[in-house]
DNA sequence: TAGATTGTTAATCGATTAACAATC
DNA sequence: TAGATTGTTAATCGATTAACAATC
């Protein structure tokens, strides 16, 4: 029953892509099943925590089986939205977006690149990975009309917060913003801020009590 | 007294470096004190977490005033190794390693990128945000005669481990890993591995169960 | 059937929030 | 002094872990 389900917490929601990367590990190698307790000495984490994340969306496994690693990984592919094929686009040619636009892992996770945007005159019409950067200019309607689901924002700071709002009402569903803004979500547009450095600071952070 | 000093939870490290944004941005703004009532506001956190969380460190306030904005900043900045100067080098002198040499909050936070190693013979002696690319099978000595502090990890996966390896006994006290590994601390050398795409699963997730 | 291992409830632990005395 | 706001204790909430009945 639907009024029943309980919410998934966000710390669930953020440890599935590790399971997803765990799952689809064990599945290059050919394991066929994994019990809670075998992946959770592979993870570092408890068995427990395990079953108890797992049967926030019914429960993927079987009593005195395990969990069937294709059929874990089709779930988890699932529930990731994986199998949807959402269309991204790069908003910023510089290198970040070079490198994001290269990188293989958009591609095995189901994502479709789709469009390039600068407003660098110098950089548009260059290609990367195979695409060509436009005019920023057309993003807007680029994304309404081919219905992309998530812009990569990968600007300089202070052209992300305009650019965002020149894109909020396009239909895009979520921004994944690298600057160094926190761009709240706006209306119906998720928005997840990656701070790289902070990653890096909590790093030196603890080197430095040390 | 130490003795009765509680280790300061991983969630709170991992809060400190927003709150270093913030500071560093209301500094910037000019402002000279903040109450946590008033920061809560702007950071969407409660005011009692905010306190609780400088508590750990003996608190920076003042009863009756608040925070002064530059003491705040000057003591995160302590925590948080800034004012260390904490040598860096990037091994893998692809687009991120390019991304990463090239911007400029490494600077603003106080790291010294003073390498950059590459197996790529192409590479090599080219130039990245004005530093020089080496052979990557000189790291090694390198790091150990210029007390480099933190390897950033910008390599293929299959490179990865055996790179850290050979890098885990030179004096190296961190990796800041971005390859698909998950690295697990070796001995004395904190690490903090940074899965891009696993925020980006996130938002995905979140805009597939809408 | 016996053994294994999940799904799930109950117990524990830790983190967040509330409250207020201390004090600037 | 009166007002403001912290530092800190106590209460609450939520997440993790333990335990075990259900069941393959």
């Amino acid at each position: 029953m639907d009024i029943n389900e309980k919410k998934v917490p966000e710390v669930v929601v953020r440890r599935l892509p590790r399971y997803y990367r765990y799952l689809d590990e064990l599945d290059r190698e050919g394991k066929m099943r994994i019990s809670s307790t075998a992946l959770s000495k592979k993870m570092g984490v408890t068995a427990s925590q395990i079953r108890q994340d797992f049967n926030y969306f019914g429960g993927f496994g079987q009593q005195g089986y395990g969990y069937n690693v294709k059929h874990l990984l089709t779930e988890l592919k699932k529930l990731l939205g994986i199998t949807k094929g959402y269309k991204v686009v790069i908003i910023g040619a510089g290198n970040l977006g070079h490198a994001i636009a290269n990188y293989g892992g958009l591609k095995k996770r189901g994502f479709k690149l789709c469009g390039i945007f600068d407003s660098d005159k110098e950089k548009i019409g260059q290609k990367v990975g195979g695409i060509e950067i436009s005019d920023i200019s057309g993003a807007r309607e680029f994304i309404a009309e081919n219905n992309v689901d998530i812009a990569i924002l990968t600007l300089p700071k202070n052209e992300t917060e305009k650019v965002a709002e020149m894109l909020a009402d396009s239909g895009i569903k979520g921004f994944w913003n690298f600057s160094y803004t926190e761009l709240k979500s706006i209306d119906s547009v998720f928005v997840e801020n990656v701070h790289l450095t902070d990653s890096l600071m909590t790093l030196s952070f603890k080197i430095n009590q040390r």
